[in-house]
DNA sequence: CCGCGCCGCTGACAAATGTCATGGTGGGCC
DNA sequence: GGCCCACCATGACATTTGTCAGCGGCGCGG
């Protein structure tokens, strides 16, 4: 009864690394392993592992994209994000996309080890320090609009630029902002993208 | 002759996988494994290694640091930098302290192989495509002060703040984010701040 | 020694940005 | 239907910002 696995990351060396590692365990067989998000599934349907460990950071499609295509289309493979960042934000939409674990790489090899035994036994594995935090976070207070607003701040526009690409006033957008600026508690749009990022609110 | 290989990566699963990777080449042996950069050098000086492979993104010491201070303290050790980012700037200042090697955390297994190989054998290594555009980029046009305004504004902060904390008039600031956004080519200072960042010039 | 570039400052001006009040629309919910 | 809220917009206003010209000082290389 081994567990047989796939594995999606966009770096290569992180990619032959971690699938190096989980081999070292007798009950793990690594049957896939792709680099971008838009073949996941594919591989998915082609291999059938029974946990897929998804970066989030990929070209193509989004890791939690990507989750959120593979519970849907594959049923029978489970979902174990595992990525860089333990941004609350992440750690929600992981949870709306369907996965069953959430890792960080911060983490060391007997964690997503055990992780990936449990998600397999049907259980749901989630760091508990960073669970905390994000229900302390909460959900953002951001409106759709806002957030449009931002993601096109943050690289770089200017307001006339980002009124043009989203097809609003200048006096709209100009009004988002500063609606940002003031849920974030914020004092500048760029401080105010920070904050929304890191929040994960993006 | 194995050779003798010292890992630092602030990840600890990216650290324990590549670990298990190289331990897979008969030739190397992993002889010591460290996650923080101000660890580099007391984990050298213990194991000798023959090549340390370090992250840049470490808490404590920065790895361009590290690498610095091992080179000079312990010469026998020869340095690759191994990073996710194959910045311009990276390069460069990883050349300048002293490394032997840079390799992207986007390259295949083989290469990382071949690398440390290749630097065990006095050569130096790094990726031709990432050397052209090191070399296309040229240096940091930017004075010493203008990246002091450029990494103060990074984190957000207003005109008036960046000049609080690095005790200058207002104007003066105001006068170096200018400059720093005529030699970006930038339209703001959120701009100028985003293309500094990713030319390696801050 | 003289020029040059970086440093730090000032003052003035134009442009961009943030804030506020206000108003209309439409969808969802009691 | 009435209420609330997100959405989109306008206009006016204060503030922040970016730009420009110009000043003196300092260190370094020709």
């Amino acid at each position: 009864m081994t567990i047989r696995l796939l594995l999606a990351d966009d770096q290569a060396l992180v990619r032959e690394a971690l699938c190096a590692l989980l081999s070292l365990e007798d009950d793990f067989e690594v049957v896939a392993a792709v680099g971008r998000g838009d073949e996941v599934v594919a591989a998915a349907r082609e291999h059938r592992p029974d946990v897929a460990l998804l970066d989030i950071e990929m070209p193509g499609l989004d890791g939690l994209a990507a989750a959120a295509v593979l519970t849907a289309q594959v049923p029978d493979c489970r979902v174990i994000m595992l990525t860089t960042f333990g941004r609350a934000g992440y750690l929600r939409r992981a949870m709306e996309a369907g996965a069953a674990g959430f890792v960080v790489k911060d983490a060391p090899a007997d964690v997503l080890a055990g992780a990936i035994r449990r998600v397999r036994a049907g259980e749901r594995v989630v760091d508990p320090a960073l669970a905390v935090a994000t229900l302390a976070a909460g959900g953002s207070p951001l409106t759709a609009r806002e957030r449009d607003v931002l993601i096109t701040a943050r690289t770089g526009a200017t307001i006339a630029e980002i009124a043009g690409r989203l097809y609003l006033s200048e006096g709209t957008v100009r009004n988002y902002v500063s609606a940002a600026i003031t849920k974030t508690g914020a004092r500048n749009r760029i401080e105010a993208v920070r904050i929304a990022d890191e929040r994960g609110w993006l």
